[in-house]
DNA sequence: AAAATTTAATTTTCTCGGTGAAATAATTGT
DNA sequence: ACAATTATTTCACCGAGAAAATTAAATTTT
């Protein structure tokens, strides 16, 4: 077992053809040689000797019975499936009260779920590793593993990442600035870590097994506590030049606007965040307990104006907010993902109105706009689907590695 | 001489490389094969190969006395430029009043400009195609080259835009919609004719040979009457999905706000576009003639309060939407480009405030913004640098061809 | 049931772009 | 003139991918 936490850099020819097999049949679930050389455009020779080294390496196997549906003349196809088996990874997020841990399968499906409570909400980088370290080590306790059996661990967190190089601006969780958290988790980590912004791994998630399955532009929002956006442009993750794009939160939607929790005025998020929400509902009102998006809900569907009145005028701004990014990526494809509590109807109408009218009008269609309810554990979930492709990456050098020694 | 005018598909590996050598030639003016080598990371027999073939095809030549400055030991090195007399193209954009016409050398250089005036503002395809046609035989007349010398011609134009098709969904200067201007380009022209919108071909000119040079990441703005806006991300032109994207100038920074011409309210476009200004400037005043911006900066430096509160607020408007894209994009670097008239200082003061004042707060420093105070014919020179990337492309696959026949 | 047919996958042979090593070219320094 | 140095070219080779031929595994026909 190596020790080499190198970073998965540029892949050679081969390699990368390797990993587009990979990926045709991840995102085919079963499908077999001919019809991979069809969909790469590549000739069967070439995918035949992927395939082998796929399977040798035991990341896909062959279906044993093909269920012999529309029985065909000749040689039956042997379909091809990515191995479940081949490895497990960690997928966390670093959230206000808990680290959200979720072991998935090479294959992306869930093994095991954890929530590790914290302490604090913000920590020393240091105390950050230990805590990703402690919450490894009970999440693999609680599900029968051995962190061992965890091929790599992603790891998505709030503010301005570099995922490329592990190095961290800022984030609401850390005390310090402008961390290189890489080598802390190479001394501290039992295996290869990547670390990247939280809203990017839900948009990558949604990339590798959601709604952007195969699409090469799209947008990921996540509307939460604050707001964020993953931005998937030409079939790849785009982070910006300096890791700190995609903050749809902080568009500013109104000048001298609404008080934001950054310090600046009229941003998205301090109208359609949550706390904002909250805030502007029960603003010079008797209030007896802390109050939730939850009461909000309910106060609206029991006839409160105020309520009715602050939820409507957010969907009404996040719907020109939305038209905003369509004016600008023309994007297929939108997923607004949430998780709890769930969007509502009356929200999600209000809001596409908004952005019918706000759009820039061309006979083609508007993108599609698929509304995710989820739970918390999708910024788990996006880590994983991270960590499958990093550790991919690895194994895929790796496997090269040893051919030449 | 062919007459196939197909748009250049995507190139086979070795064309790949001959054009790598030669953007790295064109971006560093004068270079010798030695330092290609060393700025692609390839052997030096790669390079000697591709420069065969480029010089075999006379796009480019040896400099002949490097005048010996650093004198060194060994054998010295021969500089390899892009032979500018290796063809010609015609780059134009149409106006509201007129078609400008620039012809260029292979090196990007002003061959010369020509403006062909348009009676009408808005034409059927038909019609655009034989203006077009008109002005490139006018300027060719005019500096004294026949049509047949003209390689490649570039069109650029307001709106809706597929460049890699020609189609175009929608555009100011047509009566009709949803137009595919190839087979009438192929018709009517003598040329190999691309189209892209306006605002994309400026991008490409500083991508090229402006201030974009060898960035990856940055972002044209462009602001006369109206507001358009140019990506280009990981070192492409990004078009959107459909091409209507890019629409900055559709922005909405203000619910219920100024009326667009577009139709819609609270646009950037309706808040600093050149007519949202003099409109607001000289709204319900005794006006004797038409007025321009120029009149607005006029009075507001005789000390019209009016005058300078529109400049001012504009400033600011603008600068909010700046930051809203550095949020979004994250850019390297941002143009801001214009022709007539040039900005004004306490423009560009109150921009950059705002600009501060609304990106998100990261210790990294921001996007350099660079103001390009040009005149009329950057958008024909805009389209020049597109004809001569796609004439390029032409004629790498065109040789490879005539190798083959 | 054997042979023919059909489709899938593998093996073989070949092509071609790129590279390293060796050769050649064009200088300066002694 | 000759050695040293650096740039460029030539040449033999490698390796990824492709076309063609072959083998494999089924069904259909006879």
């Amino acid at each position: 077992m190596t020790t080499e936490f190198a970073p998965p850099g540029p892949l050679d020819a081969r390699d990368a053809t390797r990993l587009r097999v990979l990926q045709c049949i991840r995102s085919a679930g079963a499908i077999s040689r001919t019809d991979i050389a069809q969909a790469l455009d590549s000739s069967p020779a070439t995918v035949t000797s992927a395939c082998v080294a796929l399977l040798e390496a035991g990341l896909i196997r062959e279906e044993q019975r093909p269920p012999s549906e529309n029985v065909q003349r000749g040689r039956p196809r042997v379909m091809l499936q990515i191995n479940g088996d081949a490895l497990a990874v960690a997928g966390m997020k670093v959230a206000r009260d808990a680290i959200l841990v979720m072991i998935a399968d090479f294959k992306g499906d869930e093994i095991g779920t954890y929530v590790s409570p914290l302490a604090q909400s913000r920590m020393s980088p240091d105390q950050l590793v230990q805590e990703v370290r402690r919450a490894l080590d009970a999440a693999c306790a609680a599900l029968d593993m051995s962190p061992d059996q965890i091929a790599g661990l992603s790891l998505g967190m709030p503010g301005f990442v570099n995922g490329e190089s592990s190095f961290m601006h800022w984030s609401s969780s850390v005390t310090e600035r402008n961390v290189n958290f890489a080598p802390l988790f190479r001394r501290d980590l039992p295996c290869p870590t990547f670390l990247d912004n939280d809203a990017n791994l839900v948009a990558k998630a949604e990339h590798l097994f959601g709604a952007g399955k195969g699409l090469r532009n799209f947008l990921v929002v996540t509307i939460e506590h604050g707001v964020g956006m993953g931005i998937v442009l030409n079939g790849e993750l785009y982070r910006g030049e300096r890791g700190c794009g995609a903050e749809f939160g902080h568009m500013k939607v109104q000048f001298g606007g609404a008080l934001c929790q950054c310090g600046q005025r009229g941003c998205l998020e301090a109208y359609v965040g949550d706390y904002a929400m909250v805030r502007d509902a029960f603003t010079g009102r008797q209030v007896d307990a802390a109050k939730t998006i939850q009461d909000i809900l309910d106060a609206a569907r029991g006839g409160d104006t105020l309520a009715q009145e602050v939820l409507d005028r957010a969907s009404q701004i996040l719907g020109v907010a939305l038209a905003n990014l369509v004016n600008l990526f023309d994007p297929e494809h939108i997923v607004l993902a949430r998780s709890r509590p769930p969007f509502d109807h009356p929200y999600s109408e209000t809001l596409l109105n908004a952005l019918r009218q706000n759009t820039v009008q061309v006979d083609a269609p508007l993108p599609e706009i698929t509304v995710r309810n989820l739970n918390e554990m999708m910024w788990a979930k996006g880590a994983t689907a991270h960590g499958i492709e990093m550790v991919t990456l690895l194994k895929l050098r790796g496997e090269g590695a040893e051919d030449a020694a």
